[in-house]
DNA sequence: AGCACGCCGACT
DNA sequence: GTCGGCGTGCTC
């Protein structure tokens, strides 16, 4: 079928912080749809590309046009909506269309290993389409929230309801609807976290027997990851569940997403890669498709929180709110109690208020948690005679100490040694851990409850669950398993379970470092605190069926605490919490009164990232007449951990008042910042929205 | 980012 | 003589 040569523009991973940057032109003898992948040649090398675009003329140009070398066309064409997605994550968030288009697409379809992926799609199967059932048992409170979302089909909705109001059976029975109204639509599910994938999909499974269901994250190996691409990809999988990787799968019968804990910072966070809030693209592509998306939280972002008070934003849309402040059941909430550290009696971590409270309770043979968030022994080694302190060799942070292999390991870097027995410096013997971590932790509660037997002269069972110990989804679901089925008594945990886990008989949860975010410079760190301790009370007691012999308790150790933050949170009061926040950063025109952007820079030298800043921050303030007026640019400085595996990291902060000023901004700006090309010595990019400034 | 070309140091 | 160090430059 071959015609005459054809122009198209293909888009692929060139370099990123080069003017060379994609859709590149290519011509072929053969019509190829938008939307196609094939493979180009691009200087010796064959690589993958998208096509994006055809000619209608052959171009003028002064390099010779090189022909497309192959059609992929086992995988067949990206729908054209996510096309879309990526360009606009691309020049949203000021990144390279290739390296968004390309690094969003499966590990072997990058890799080009084509006879893999076509064995692949050999081996999946074309599920039986099943009905649905016909109802899911619901209240009459989450009838109402229901009912709203099935008048309409688009829209953006903001469900708040406390832990344990039954949000999931919400989201379930809406995905239903949309999913029986039309049999080829297809429903995203998003969850902020890998270990709160398999809890959703064995609910929907229960909820929605017979439907296909896709899971996707980074936790599964490429080829089952590739198998529920394809799934999604085909419309085979009528529900896709997963992280915010999930979000740039194909998914071309999209009718309604659902961010489920729409406030938590991990649809935000990443490591390298593109850093996109999967929770705000969400909410793009949702009104992008004219489809419905339902974010949902006990403790909505202020963001989110803002525009749900009827303020729209630039676009004119503003968030419905459904509010569903019931627990299921009615099931009492716990008491919130605050311990005061500065006249409380303690002989350890513990206060002897909490040590009596976990007493008590698991006499009673009722679960105790206790989140502290911090790994490890302890945060820091400290020599008492010469000042040393476990510093790591490539960042500039101490190396926590692990006393289960005696090692001192990185956080950031995740380098690690042996921990010395004697100081490195001056030979001291006198060295020692300082500061709180869970294994120090366990250790307390173990020595604390060292004398306590229970019913029938067994002793007290201890757990602690942190990233050290949740090592598979095995051990996981294990662990999981012992707490439900009542194996242990008293866990130490990190904020891994005080989110988003289930458990029946825990009636006491106890946090022992609130303080630390409190205060913090980090203008968020409230809202999280917030939300983090309400999650974390909402473990407690969520039993309908058990039997409590005590009432729960959520138990904070503060040494303030007259703060206004405790009132609001005793009293449960988001609402005038959120108010109280928002009010405050409206007198600081920060989000959602203002946004920021930021330029990033990593270097060898802390000086050589600092001139760049120094000179990007001069360009950009020659552009302020034209496109920077009501633009501010800061002045750079080093990172709040300037080191990290010997990268020297700097920052400049751009605030503006406008989405749109300083958007038309940093496009400018970018565009002139390329000429710098400093790439030998550095490492650029621009950081939209960013958590942390 | 790759990948090649290019121009200087110690080896079978 | 050549193998290989990584500086520099190009890719529709």
């Amino acid at each position: 079928m071959s015609c005459e040569l054809q122009y198209i523009s293909v888009v692929l991973l060139t370099p990123a912080y080069t003017e060379f940057q994609s859709p590149l032109l290519y011509g072929c003898h053969l019509f190829i749809d938008i939307g196609s992948l094939v493979i180009v040649p691009l200087g010796r090398r064959s690589v993958l590309g998208v096509v994006w675009g055809h000619l209608s003329e052959a171009p003028k140009v002064d390099f010779e046009i090189k022909l497309v070398l192959e059609i992929l066309s086992s995988v067949g064409k990206m729908p054209p909506y996510w096309l879309n997605l990526m360009q606009f994550i691309a020049k949203y968030y000021h990144r390279n269309i290739g390296e968004v288009t390309i690094n969003s697409l499966p590990e072997v379809i990058r890799k080009l290993e084509r006879t893999v992926w076509e064995k692949w799609i050999q081996e999946t199967t074309q599920l039986e389409e099943v009905a649905l059932p016909k109802n899911i048992q619901l209240t009459s409170e989450q009838n109402q929230a229901l009912e709203i979302l099935n008048n309409k089909i688009d829209g953006c909705y903001l469900l708040y309801g406390s832990t344990g109001s039954g949000k999931t059976e919400v989201y379930l029975a809406r995905i239903k609807e949309v999913l029986t109204a039309d049999p080829k639509a297809q429903a995203l599910f998003l969850v902020p976290e890998i270990n709160l994938v398999p809890q959703i999909e064995s609910r929907a499974r229960e909820a929605l027997v017979g439907l296909r269901i896709a899971v996707v994250h980074s936790g599964l190996l490429s080829k089952q990851r590739f198998k529920n691409w394809w799934q999604a990809h085909t419309g085979n999988a009528r529900l896709i569940i997963g992280t915010r990787s999930a979000l740039l799968c194909s998914i071309p019968r999209l009718q309604i997403i659902v961010v489920d804990e729409e406030h938590d910072t991990s649809y935000r966070e990443q490591q390298g890669g593109v850093k996109f809030s999967a929770r705000d693209i969400a909410v793009y592509l949702a009104r992008q498709l004219g489809i419905q998306v339902i974010l949902g939280s006990a403790t909505p972002s202020l963001e989110s929180w803002y525009k749900s008070q009827n303020h729209k934003d630039r676009l004119g849309t503003s968030y419905q709110l459904l509010s569903m402040p019931a627990r299921i059941g009615n099931r009492p909430l716990p008491d919130i109690k605050l311990v005061d550290l500065q006249k409380s009696k303690q002989k350890s971590c513990l206060s002897n208020e909490l040590v009596s409270l976990i007493h008590q309770k698991v006499t009673l043979q009722e679960q105790v948690l206790l989140i502290l968030n911090r790994r490890g022994y302890a945060p820091v080694l400290y020599c008492s005679y010469c000042g040393w302190k476990s510093i790591c060799s490539s960042c500039s942070v101490y190396r926590v100490f692990h006393k289960v292999d005696y090692s001192l390991r990185c956080h950031h870097c995740g380098s690690s040694s042996k921990a010395p027995k004697h100081c490195p410096e001056c030979g001291n013997f006198e060295i020692h851990p300082v500061g709180l971590g869970t294994e120090q932790l366990e250790e307390v509660v173990q020595n604390e409850l060292l004398q306590l037997e229970l019913d029938g002269g067994n002793p007290c069972r201890l757990m602690r669950v942190d990233s050290d110990t949740m090592l598979s989804s095995k051990k996981i679901i294990a662990m999981l398993q012992d707490i439900h089925n009542h194996r242990v008594d008293v866990i130490v945990s990190t904020q891994v379970l005080a989110k988003g886990h289930d458990f029946d008989n825990i009636s006491l949860v106890a946090v022992l470092d609130a303080d630390k975010l409190l205060y913090s410079n980090d203008f968020r760190s409230r809202e999280r605190l917030f939300s983090l301790l309400l999650q974390a009370a909402g473990r407690a007691g969520r039993g309908g069926s058990v039997g409590y012999n005590s009432p729960s308790t959520m138990l904070i150790q503060t040494s303030y605490p007259q703060h206004a933050f405790f009132q609001y949170l005793k009293n449960r009061d988001f609402p005038g919490f959120a108010h109280s926040q928002l009010e405050e950063r409206k007198q600081l025109g920060l989000p959602p009164f203002g946004y920021h952007a930021l330029l990033r820079a990593d270097a060898k030298s802390i000086a050589d990232a600092l001139d760049f800043l120094s000179q990007a921050r001069e360009i950009g303030r020659k552009l302020m007449p034209t496109s920077g007026k009501n633009c501010h640019i800061f002045p750079p400085i080093p990172m709040y951990i300037q080191k990290i595996a010997n990268v020297e990291r700097a920052q400049l902060l751009i605030e503006s008042p406008y989405r749109r000023i300083l958007q038309d901004f940093l496009d400018v700006w970018q565009k002139q910042l390329l000429v710098l090309n400093r790439k030998k010595i550095l490492r650029w990019y621009i950081d939209v929205d960013p958590l942390i400034i």
